[in-house]
DNA sequence: GTGAAAGCGCTAACAG
DNA sequence: CTGTTAGCGCTTTCAC
C-alpha cells in the first residue's frame, strides 16, 4: 500500500528509497528514469527500487529533476490563467489560445514557455497558493474576479507581473471594457434597428460588469426616446430561466419590441420564449445580446451582438503581459478596449441602419 | 536595451548579476524577491540590482527558486492536457474542468496539483519538448492526434503515466469510444425518428474517428432498410461550408428525409442551408448531430445528438490517470465509453419511440 | 555492477 | 547594511 500520509511529514526524496531498499541515490536516480540498462544495474536490484518507491509513495520532485537535468538550456517562461470555474468556457479558452499563439510566436531555441491554467471559485482567489508565493510564476493574467477577490488582490500586492481582465485593481495593470460602452452599443443597436420600447433581460445577482452594462443600455435608451426602460430580471444566468422569466413578463401584459439580453445564453432564453409566445423576431420584437459565446451565429435568426470586450481583452492582455515580463514597462498601466457590434439578423426591425 | 540573445549561450543567473553589481548573490536575490526593507539593503544598492538585472535580461529560475524556498512542503503533482489548436474550444474546456474538478478533491495541506495546457499544431506533437523530457510533468492526458502524431507517440514512448484520448496507441492507457457506436446511434435515431432516406454529411479529409462514424452509419441504414446511402462532402468542418454542400445536394435534386451531421457545426449548416431550400425540421428532413459542443440546445428546433464521447472520455480519463499516478495501476489500461443519445427536437418525424 | 561527489540556481540563516 | 555558507532534490560524471 503506497504510504500517502507522509508520516515524516514530508515528502519521499530518492535518498530514503535508496536507504530502505540499500542501494545508493545515484541507483535510485537511474532506475526511475528507466536508465538501469545503460548504467547496469541489475534487474534484481531494479525491481527492488521500484517495489521501495511505490511502498514509500515517491514522488519525483520536478524542480529537483530540472534544476539538475536541463542544464545551458533555454530560459523558461512560466506563465499562467488564473480563471474561475464561473467563468464561461469560451472565454477561458479565448485567452488561452490567444496567449499559446503569443507564445509560439516568442518560442525559440533559447526562450520557452509554459502555460499553465489555475482555476479557483470566485471569490476564493485567496485559497491559490500558487499566486502569492513567487517560485511558481513569471506573469499572470486573471479573469473573472469577484469582490472579495478584488480585495485581496488589492492588499496583497502579487510580486509578479499581473494583467487583470475587466477589473481596475490599484497596483496592478489591466485591460478593461470602456466604461457604459457595451450599454450604449447595445442601446443604439435596438432603436437604431426601429425599436421604440426595448426592455433589459439580466439575472437576480449581478456584478459589476453587468450592472455597468444595464445602467448604460437604459441611459442611452432615455436619451434616444426619452423613455424609461423596463427590466425583466430572470432567475439566473441558465438559458431556460432566461425563458421562463420573458414568457412570464409577455403573458402578465408587458408590451415591448426589444429586448437587450446582458449574456448570450439569456438571448437564447429569450429567442425560446419568444417563440412560445408567438413573437417573431426581429418582426415583433428584436434582440440584442452580448457575444461572449459562440453561439449568436447559430441561432436563427443571427443574434446581433456587442462583443463582449472579452475576446478583444484577451487580444490586448497578452502582449502587455509580455511587455512587463521584458522589462519594457515598469509601473502598472490600464488598457481601454471598444468592443465592436456585429449586427445581425436579429435587431433589423426596419431596413434604417443600425447605427 | 534588456539583452535577449543570451551572448554567453546561457541564462542569465543571480551571480553574474552580482559580479556585474558588484554586491552579493544573497542581496541579489533579497531585492530581486523585494525585500531590501527587512534585509535593510540600501535603496542605491536594490536600484543597482534592479538595472543591472534588466540590463542582462535576467529570468528567474523557478526551479531554483522552488527547491529552495518550499521546503518541507507538500509533494508536486505537475499534470498537463496536451491538445491542438484545432480541437473544439468546448472539448479542451471540458478535459480541463474534469481534471480540476478531480484536482480539487485530491488536494490536501501535502499534496499539491497543477495543470498545465500545452497546446500543439495538429500533427506536429513531437515538436512539444516537454512531453519527453522526464522532467516537466507527472502524467498527462492527450486528445486529437492525428496519425503522425500516433506513430511518433508509439515508437517514442513517454517515460510517465499518458492517457490517450481516442486513440490506441501501443504501450499506453486510453479511454476509446466504443467502436461504430456513434455511427449505429445515429442511424437508429433517424430511423427510428421516421426517416427513411437519410444521408450523411462530412468534411472532406476525414480522421479516423470520423471515418468510423460514417462506416457505422452507413452499415446501421443498411441494416434497417436495406438501402445504400449517400454521403455529402462539404469543403471543411466550418457551419457555413456545411451549409452550402447541402443546399447544392438539394439544388441537384438529391433526395433525402434525414441529415447525420458528424460535427455539430456541420449539424449547424444543415440547419441552415434546409432554411434556406424551404425544408422544415424534422417534418421534412430530420438532422441528428454529435454533440461535442453546446449549441444543441440553442438550434431551432433542438438538435438531437449522441454525445459524441468527449465529455464522458474526460471524465474516464482522469481517474484513470490518478490511479496509474498512484500506482495502483502498472499496464496500460483500456477504457471503453459508450456516449449516450440526447433525443431532442430534430429528429422526430414521426411518433414513433425514437430507439 | 555500483557508489561518491559535485553542482544545477536559488534562498535562508547566520556572521559580520 | 552586506557577505558567506549550506543545502533544497536530483542527475551525471568518474572512480571503484
Amino acid at each position: 500500500m503506497p504510504n500517502n500520509d507522509i508520516p515524516g511529514g514530508r515528502p519521499v526524496t530518492i535518498y530514503e528509497i535508496a536507504k530502505k531498499a540499500g542501494v545508493s541515490p545515484a541507483a535510485v536516480s537511474s532506475v526511475l528514469a528507466n536508465r538501469e540498462i545503460e548504467r547496469r544495474i541489475s534487474p534484481v536490484t531494479a525491481q527492488k527500487v521500484r517495489v521501495t518507491a511505490r511502498e514509500l509513495g515517491y514522488v519525483p520532485n520536478m524542480a529537483g529533476r530540472r534544476l539538475r537535468s536541463r542544464q545551458g538550456g533555454a530560459r523558461q517562461y512560466d506563465l499562467a490563467i488564473f480563471t474561475t470555474f464561473e467563468a464561461p468556457l469560451p472565454l477561458v479558452s479565448q485567452a488561452l489560445h490567444t496567449m499559446q499563439r503569443a507564445v509560439d510566436v516568442q518560442t525559440n531555441k533559447d526562450t520557452a514557455y509554459s502555460i499553465a491554467i489555475e482555476m479557483y471559485h470566485a471569490g476564493s482567489l485567496r485559497l491559490k497558493p500558487a499566486l502569492l508565493h513567487s517560485d511558481r510564476y513569471h506573469g499572470v493574467i486573471i479573469t473573472n474576479t469577484q469582490p472579495a477577490d478584488d480585495e485581496f488582490l488589492a492588499q496583497a500586492q502579487v510580486p509578479y507581473p499581473v494583467i487583470m481582465l475587466g477589473r481596475r485593481i490599484p497596483g496592478y495593470s489591466c485591460v478593461l471594457e470602456a466604461p457604459g460602452i457595451v450599454g450604449r452599443h447595445a442601446a443604439e443597436a435596438l432603436i437604431g434597428g426601429g425599436c421604440r420600447k426595448p426592455v433589459v433581460l439580466h439575472g437576480r445577482s449581478i456584478s459589476q460588469t453587468v450592472r455597468d452594462r444595464v445602467d448604460a443600455f437604459v441611459r442611452g435608451v432615455k436619451g434616444r426616446t426619452g423613455l424609461d426602460c423596463v427590466a425583466i430580471v430572470s432567475g439566473g444566468l441558465d438559458s431556460h430561466q432566461g425563458a421562463a422569466a420573458v414568457e412570464m413578463a409577455f403573458t402578465n401584459g408587458l408590451k415591448f419590441d426589444g429586448i437587450f439580453a446582458v449574456t448570450d445564453s439569456l438571448a437564447a432564453g429569450a429567442y425560446e420564449a419568444l417563440r412560445r409566445c408567438e413573437q417573431r423576431i426581429p418582426r415583433d420584437v428584436a434582440v440584442v445580446g452580448v457575444g461572449d459565446q459562440e453561439i449568436a451565429e447559430f441561432l436563427y435568426p443571427a443574434l446581433t451582438t456587442v462583443a463582449g470586450a472579452n475576446e478583444s481583452m484577451a487580444a490586448e492582455a497578452v502582449p502587455l503581459l509580455f511587455r512587463m515580463l521584458r522589462g519594457e514597462i515598469d509601473g502598472p498601466r490600464e488598457v481601454v478596449v471598444v468592443p465592436p457590434v456585429y449586427v445581425r439578423g436579429s435587431s433589423m426591425r426596419t431596413a434604417a441602419a443600425p447605427r
